[in-house]
DNA sequence: TAGTGGTCTAGACCACGGT
DNA sequence: CCGTGGTCTAGACCACTAC
């Protein structure tokens, strides 16, 4: 009984596998999919599925008629991947440290908030819980977050939580699951209070990302805007055509 | 006869239906795949690869065991949707007219270039073709662009390509196809000329797109910068977690 | 329990690239 | 011509949601 492979397993083996130089030839071409059907032993559709991934991330990409070939991307300095789970989150991954070093909670109508979701409304006397995060990265300011939750959904948020990911929190202790985000990059002038929390001056530039979280059953959750420190943020994204 | 569906015109079908709303009932919710499968007489591969891009993009969402929704997300002015075609392209397409006031050509070494491609590097004496572009938005300065392209895959440019869609050009003229794009997200600051352009002082920021361009074999074609004014810039992006 | 989307198989044909 | 990736079919079972 050989082993059984199911999709995410798959594409986690021939990353792990690319990574390790022992699938793709001196050239970066990898084995035919024909020639990987038959070593892993599953059908065209996982196998495909499997290099789609890994196709989207700009691990390889596909040339019909020829082959698959290796994509060295290079891995910027705290390049933030949209391709990949929530923004700040996968920094940590990288083995960098991300902390908050101050947080503020409080509750507000709409009618006080300065910015809105793209696609809705509310009435003015709808409340939010408000929340303001100022973390740093490797000990250094990276980024303020400002964000507004919906109560009748996330309850009361923990002060616990407030210094972690409150994705996690969000998923662990209130059974939710953020299905989607639209995600809004801009390019912002600092107020006092944020420009002195980088040590820069008042009106300096930001880069600022402005979310929309919706659960998985399409529902908005929460809406905010990220501010980050525009000498060391860089977004990073990898884009085909031809699709 | 009946005609026959590929996924390409699948998704423009459904597209178009969900915009003359014609094709989910009140609530937002498409008809289930079997029916859509019946409806259309396509596979169930098929019908989903075609649901696949359109929950990609952000226009549906899909939940197990219940169904799929529209996810109307609001259609921002002067935003560039990163999931679609080239970035001012899609601009264009949406009645919004680009031009290029001015261009600048010439050859230089790689010596001379400030800025440099993610995962690749050349000697010092390779040659790039240099172009220089600023362009408007409705006749509002909207972006300047500064690209270098390879003179041994591209040939010679002519002053006429200058003004209109580079990549048309290399793919009408030159037979080129660009496959794929790696793009880094910054926010800079504008030297004197280009603040110049956007009637901006020295100094004030730019949201900017440095863009690794690779032809579908993955060889690299262009890298190139483009600087956007910050007031009227957003880029877009719709993001799935889960996957 | 019935109906939904999510995963997976086996097989076929097409379009393209290199020989 | 053969081998490659791209598309598509028919069918099956699983996981989840609602009732």
């Amino acid at each position: 009984m050989q082993k059984q492979w199911d999709i995410d397993s798959l594409t986690a083996d021939i990353v792990k596998r690319i990574k390790k130089q022992t699938l793709a030839d001196k050239n970066g071409k990898l084995p035919s999919e024909r020639k990987l059907m038959a070593y892993y032993n599953v059908s065209r559709y996982a196998l495909r599925q499997a290099l789609g991934k890994l196709s989207k991330n700009g691990y390889i990409y596909q040339i019909q008629g020829r082959g698959s070939y290796i994509h060295e991307h290079h891995d910027q300095t705290n390049s933030i991947n949209q391709s990949d789970l929530g923004f700040t989150e996968d920094l940590a991954r990288e083995g960098k440290s991300i902390q908050t070093v101050s947080a503020f909670q409080r509750i507000v109508p709409f009618s006080e908030i300065d910015f809105s979701p793209g696609n809705q409304q509310f009435s003015d006397d709808q409340l939010f819980v408000e929340i303001e995060r100022f973390r740093t990265l490797e000990n250094k300011p990276y980024l303020v977050e400002h964000s507004y939750y919906l109560p009748e959904i996330v309850g009361e948020i923990s002060e616990e939580a407030m210094y972690g990911s409150m994705f996690d929190y969000l998923s662990k202790e209130k059974g939710l699951t953020v299905g989607f985000i639209d995600k809004f990059i801009r390019c912002e002038l600092l107020t006092e209070s944020y420009a002195t929390f980088f040590h820069l001056e008042t009106n300096m530039p930001s880069l600022t990302v402005r979310d929309d979280s919706y659960l998985r059953e399409g529902e908005l959750v929460a809406f905010s805007k990220v501010y980050y420190d525009y000498r060391d943020a860089t977004l990073f994204m990898h884009k085909k055509l031809l699709e």
